[in-house]
DNA sequence: ACATGTCTACGAAGATCTTCGTTGCTTCTA
DNA sequence: TAGAAGCAACGAAGATCTTCGTAGACATGT
């Protein structure tokens, strides 16, 4: 049984970012690389949560367990744009695209990136 | 004081799907146009909650009250991408929309149709 | 007037998510 | 070796979200 993935939660992916960034962590290196304020054992409980949901996995050869994301940044990235499409977007890539755009009044050269990636996609086509 | 609006959650955001889609609609309305499995005292509540929050405006000038969405689909869709570009992106348009048509596979019309976009809003640059 | 149907309001239960105190185990150190 | 420090496990409280039963208001038709 593949075990589905539900969309992590808004404490869930504040960790996710920080394994992303930073690598696989012990509980307290993801303490420490997190926004302060939130506390050792909340961390510590939702990363057990977490592991049990399959979302990281834990290597516990050690003393202090070291959690890393189960899932690429990529997979788990488009997972979560895969569901805002569905659940705003009724599944329009481009109403999505032009959104995303015009909050963020993108640089020319973020412009000429966009395009490039456009070519790919175009050439790449079965 | 302008009422900040919070995230809607998952169930708001499927009424106001109904709204954008159906236009303003009284409660059975939308519980006719909603996916079945919901019941009517459920759909009424959360329109209760979300006229408390600022995310739909009532017309009671009747005797079933009309809801309407107080902010057009597009802000609405705009400040849910621009939040997942926060949350999961680290503020990456270019990595949000590289997912977002990895996973759809585009047609070519559609990346022409974004191709468009993309000159827009360049020549549109201040 | 009364019964029937439709409507809003309200409260509370159940589910999920977030937070943290406490406990007991292991490791370090004086 | 005794005490201190660091660690995972657990349980439970509090917050938020979702669902629905019940009650009362209002209209309609007989």
């Amino acid at each position: 049984m593949t075990q589905q993935h539900r969309r992590p939660t808004e404490a869930e992916l504040s960790i996710l970012r920080v394994l992303w960034a930073k690598g696989p962590s012990t509980v307290r290196q993801v303490v420490e690389r997190s926004e302060p304020g939130t506390g050792y054992t909340t961390i510590l409980k939702l990363l057990q949560i977490m592991t049990e949901k399959g979302l990281v996995t834990r290597d516990d050869s050690q003393q202090s367990h070291v959690f890393s994301p189960s899932q690429p940044e990529e997979k788990t990235q488009r997972q979560l744009v895969d569901d805002l499409l569905d659940r705003a977007f009724g599944g329009s890539v481009q109403k999505l695209v032009l959104q995303a755009l015009s909050g963020s009044k993108p640089s020319r050269e973020e412009l000429t990136e966009l395009r490039k990636l456009l070519n790919t996609l175009d050439t790449r086509r079965p």
